[in-house]
DNA sequence: TTTCAAAGTAACACAAGTGTTACTTTGGAC
DNA sequence: GTCCAAAGTAACACTTGTGTTACTTTGAAA
């Protein structure tokens, strides 16, 4: 009953990743946008209000298949499963954060983002305490500065170019028992 | 010989600091640091020509600072007394992380600071190659991801507002032994 | 084949940032 | 007091992004 689209909200959604990954919000544009999908600006205005609209959507959408993902985290038996898991997911999905990151700045949506972002904390709380109880996470860190430190350190710029399995084991090794040898 | 200014050099570079870590490298505009100076925007076309040659300067008379600072680190002996120092001075520096990949994002500008970023990891792989004679650092793990590890653990959002004072020896702790314990 | 609603476009008016120019203000040297 | 160079301003022309409107295109249902 009606035109066939240039595009589908998949298509949309990854030209607006990459663009906001590149850009960041401020450097953003429907310009931009509507450019890498070769169709014509107003066409997004069908969809979306303005591209803060589009972005809250887009960024929420992302986060809603994170949280997804990581509730499977409950599937693990026992603290270490559990960290091997959320380990490997947050180096798959490694530009999660940056994305949070700039879902706060959106005028007028900071709170809902904030609140996103305390709901997966809280959520990841059970897996943490878990840990302290089996007597596997030392217990004098505070709870959210050790979920912090998980997910800041998939965020590492990899200048020097070290392949991805070296990479991802020292910094597993890192975050478990740190830089210093026990010697 | 002339009129008085109505800035000087520091306040400039402590409106353009705060505009840059409030606004990003996007939205930062001379408009905004005209209006933050209590001055006319063509009074700082005196002084740059452009926006991307004051944040360069900016960030290089910060990053100069910087690298004065951290080359005290050859006044401590040994690679313990080193450590302590580094991690001392990145956490009263933290928003230097932040600055230097904002300077990354000025267009033409990318290769210098890229080489700046990478002196600055040559000058400390003295520090780091140290720290494994000594055998306390693991040999086992590429020195630049040991620097980036360090670097980047400063740069983790506070937002359940743990103690200033909790937060340091905490992240000391993480970065040295990591998050599990040691029985 | 006609119809019509969704898809898409082109163009307009507006807002905000940029860089420049011609101008005024200021204050020490003379 | 006059001069003048540095400091600062106001305004112009230009560019880019925004949101809207009137328009055309498309394709399946009737």
């Amino acid at each position: 009953m009606a035109r066939e689209r240039k595009f589908s909200t998949d298509e949309l959604f990854q030209a607006t990743k990459a663009l906001l990954l590149s850009h960041g919000y401020e450097g953003f544009t429907f310009s931009l946008l509507a450019d890498s999908l070769n169709v014509s600006r107003g066409a997004l205005y069908k969809y979306y209000e303005n591209k803060d609209e589009l972005i809250t959507n887009y960024i929420f959408y992302e986060m809603d298949q994170y949280l997804l993902k990581l509730k499977q985290i409950n599937l693990y038996q026992g603290f270490e499963a559990q960290l091997q898991f959320l380990l490997d997911l947050m180096f798959s999905y490694s530009n999660i954060q940056k994305l949070i990151k700039i879902g706060q700045q959106v005028p007028g949506h900071q709170d809902k983002f904030k609140t996103i972002h305390t709901d997966m904390y809280r959520f990841l709380q059970d897996f943490v305490e878990l840990g302290k109880k089996e007597g596997k996470l030392k217990c004098h860190l505070p709870n959210n500065l050790i979920l912090g430190y998980i997910f800041q350190s998939v965020a590492i710029p990899n200048h020097s170019e070290i392949p991805y399995s070296l990479w991802v084991s020292s910094l597993k090794e890192m975050i478990c028992h740190g830089i210093l040898s026990n010697n």
